[in-house]
DNA sequence: CTGAAAGCGCTAACAG
DNA sequence: CTGTTAGCGCTTTCAG
């Protein structure tokens, strides 16, 4: 066993001559302490390397500063980038990111249940589910859940997502408008609540507008789930002339299969759309329409989320951030977005 | 101010009718308590709901079972690839990964001096420089640091890379096997042991082979600049007909450039090869040529490295792993390989 | 095998 | 403003 033996408060009060709660004080902003016996403390604690143990001041405030994050899977490109911002935003209100990894599906891995028993201030789930067990454990553990992309019937979790109806609508409406004759969509994983949403928006808008029931296959949020769908779409001898894949990555999975594989015109003889609008759908490689989900913003409010769980853990809420449709390159253009414009923002932006 | 009560040992021994202490050892591992007290401790703590706080626990071991990790850019997929599976890796070895956000400059953010409070076990830079103040930092507060995908010269910090002199001279002797005329390099950012160790030896191994010093263009690791770096490149006169990219990021951005903007057929009028083996190299809308970074092995290693350092903060050692140069779409196809590599792997692999 | 007791390093009243 | 005194929740001798 390593040893390593610390530079503790007393070794600096024997150091400067002082009382080791007079160390205490000098390390803690506002704590009575008169400017001399603060400078001589300090120096002498530079001298001998002193920090103070976080672990130590977490066991007595019961609090540990720490958040808890359960990331399923970064292989979209959304959560990446909701990652940077996170670790940002926590960093800038002076809580640490304690990452675990987490299965995507239904359940948590078995470390998460350890990680509970860090007093974390906060645990937060990337587009991972909740399962009620999980949910108990919090509940005993008094660890305040923020859902993030996701949502859940259980009452008492907070949530922050985009708005998937509203995206989802108008996603159909811009594909209605372009005059497209065979829809279809590619969902994400069955149990997710964004791609419930998604789906149940996108095929309720197309029935009350009188269009055809889609085509429907599974990418499961999932490159290659989405590619093999795409192929199983195009295949088709009623080959869809629009395909809205309930994400960015399923997106750019059936562009490099139409494309790629069967040659397609992306935008002309076939339009793909996405959701999450990541910064590769801006790429001139795919330059994909899809609607976005601000992560900037979406952050900003789990965080700010977490500040007020932090000091009262019952005040739980849902919150709804607003999208924008990007309109790009791999969809039909049409001669009058604002047309259909009824509901939300849309946007053309100019390619980076 | 929010109070959270918590379950303590104490709570559990009142119930199940023994001492504390007897409480800690039902939940330690090796033990010596009977099976039939055991039980009726671990029944009477689910009842109440308790849970070992880990930070009482640190606290008297002196090991917190926690690693910081320290993360500069994520824009890099490569990044995102080795975060994925270090936060598996460690998970499996029991350990938490504590992420802070750092600059991808020299000087990590303030941040750290926080976190390095914690008694962190290791602390990880991705691709993240280390400061000398950082590093005497770490040195007083007795946290083992591992370098990943960088180096440096201080001898006390241990370091995980691949094998960048052997990769830049397989890219070199790649693009002179396939008769290119006139080459050019676009750099990483300019004071990383990464971009020095690759700039160096494809200079150096061009210029052995008697080939002309190739252009060069900085790049920053960064897509923007990558972005002008390709477009100054493209708009002169004597264009280049290769590019080697410091990594594959700079290189997507290469293709888009060359193809999209100076409708260039990637593979034929020029060729781009990339550093690192991202997974979307390998989608047809890039299949870049590029020398792999075998993120799982380098992740490994760097447990590895951990679990030793852990014990003896001394053993500090530095560790090159092999990559392979995959042949790809975007250069010039040679007609033998292997006739060039003499000191390293080539594969040719199928497309996804 | 078990309980009592002594801390791990720090903060937070409490007197002075 | 400062030192003294209790602990935070747990592990770990040390007796028994």
């Amino acid at each position: 066993m390593n040893d390593r033996i610390f530079v503790t408060a007393h070794d600096v009060a024997r150091a400067a001559g002082v009382s080791q709660s007079a160390v205490s004080r000098a390390f803690t902003p506002g704590a009575s302490i008169s400017p001399d016996t603060r400078a001589r403390i300090l120096t002498a604690a530079d001298q001998l390397g002193y920090r103070p143990n976080l672990l130590a001041r977490s066991l007595i405030n019961g609090r540990s500063n720490i958040v808890g994050v359960g990331v399923g899977n970064l292989a979209n490109p959304f959560f990446v980038e909701t990652m940077q911002l996170l670790s940002r935003a926590l960093d800038d209100a002076g809580l640490r990111l304690l990452l675990f990894p987490a299965d995507s599906g239904a359940t948590a891995e078995p470390s998460i249940h350890e990680i509970l028993h860090y007093r974390l201030d906060a645990l937060v789930l990337l587009s991972v589910g909740l399962s009620s067990t999980l949910a108990e454990e919090c509940r005993r553990a008094q660890v305040p859940v923020v859902l993030y992309n996701r949502t859940t019937l259980d009452d008492a979790t907070s949530s922050v997502i985009g708005d998937n109806q509203i995206g989802a609508r108008t996603i159909a409406a811009h594909l209605l408008a372009g005059r497209h004759q065979r829809i279809a969509y590619i969902a994400g994983t069955a149990g997710s609540s964004t791609n419930a949403q998604r789906e149940a928006a996108f095929f309720a808008y197309l029935a009350q507008q009188g269009a055809p029931a889609p085509l429907r296959e599974d990418g499961h949020y999932d490159i290659a789930a989405a590619t093999a769908a795409t192929r199983r779409l195009l295949t088709r001898p009623d080959r869809p002339d629009a395909i809205f894949c309930a994400n960015d990555l399923m997106a750019i999975a059936a562009i490099n299969v139409a494309r790629h594989e069967y040659g397609l015109d992306v935008g002309r003889e076939i339009s793909i759309v996405g959701y999450d609008d990541v910064p590769m759908a801006a790429w001139p490689a795919f330059s994909l329409t899809s609607y976005s989900q601000p992560a900037e913003q979406m952050v900003a409010q789990t965080v700010r989320l977490i500040r007020i769980l932090r000091d009262d853990p019952d005040a739980h809420q849902d919150v709804i951030v607003d999208g924008t449709l990007m309109l790009r390159g791999s969809s039909r253009s049409v001669a009058n977005p604002s047309a259909y414009a009824t509901t939300t923002n849309i946007a053309t932006p100019r390619p980076d």
